[in-house]
DNA sequence: GCCAACGTTGGC
DNA sequence: GCCAACGTTGGC
């Protein structure tokens, strides 16, 4: 059991999307980053736990969560030349580009904004807060995802300001 | 819209 | 293999 979290643009394809699939269920396509795809293909496994983050957008933060369905295989819009995400350099035999399913579990509303994940400490050291970061499918520690978890949970606490 | 950071491409 | 040019990402 590990844990992920997936970058997309709401304006693109958003939680809402999700939700709205047939068994609340997709194929993460389109992934062409080479570091992704290792992710995708070798890493991510059936039960993991995916952060659905809001990129380019109005909050930009965490608006859902989602669990891995299907483990990676080859991302069916790398060949289809309607796509695009076609890729023509991709030989079906020995595909380039995978893709994992994944189904929503629940939203987040409102998300969990990015400012507010810069303040908890514990999550300082997250790829998704380093500056530069472009990942857009990257490992969460396991303390991290019971952080936000628990930040998602919206539970009232003494501290809160 | 701006622009820093990053990944990819291609000449050499 | 080096690295400049280019295209993309994504916060602001």
């Amino acid at each position: 059991m590990a844990y992920w979290l997936f970058k997309s643009e709401p304006e693109v394809y958003g939680f809402d999307h999700l939700l709205a699939e047939t068994d609340r269920t997709t194929g993460w396509d389109g992934v062409r980053n080479y570091q992704a795809r290792n992710f995708l293909r070798d890493s991510i496994k059936v039960g993991d736990g995916v952060l659905f983050y809001h990129s380019n957008a109005d909050p930009a933060g965490i608006a859902g969560i989602a669990e891995v369905v299907r483990a990676g295989h080859p991302d069916p819009t790398a060949f289809d030349p309607e796509s695009e995400h076609h890729d023509p350099k991709s030989d079906p035999a020995s595909p380039t580009w995978y893709q994992v399913s994944i189904r929503a579990v629940k939203a987040i509303d409102p998300p969990l904004g990015l400012p507010r994940l810069k303040e908890i400490s514990e999550l300082a050291d997250m790829e998704l807060l380093r500056k530069g970061s472009r990942l857009s499918v990257q490992p969460v520690t396991e303390r991290e995802w019971k952080v936000i978890m628990a930040l998602a949970g919206g539970k009232p606490k003494k501290k809160q300001r």
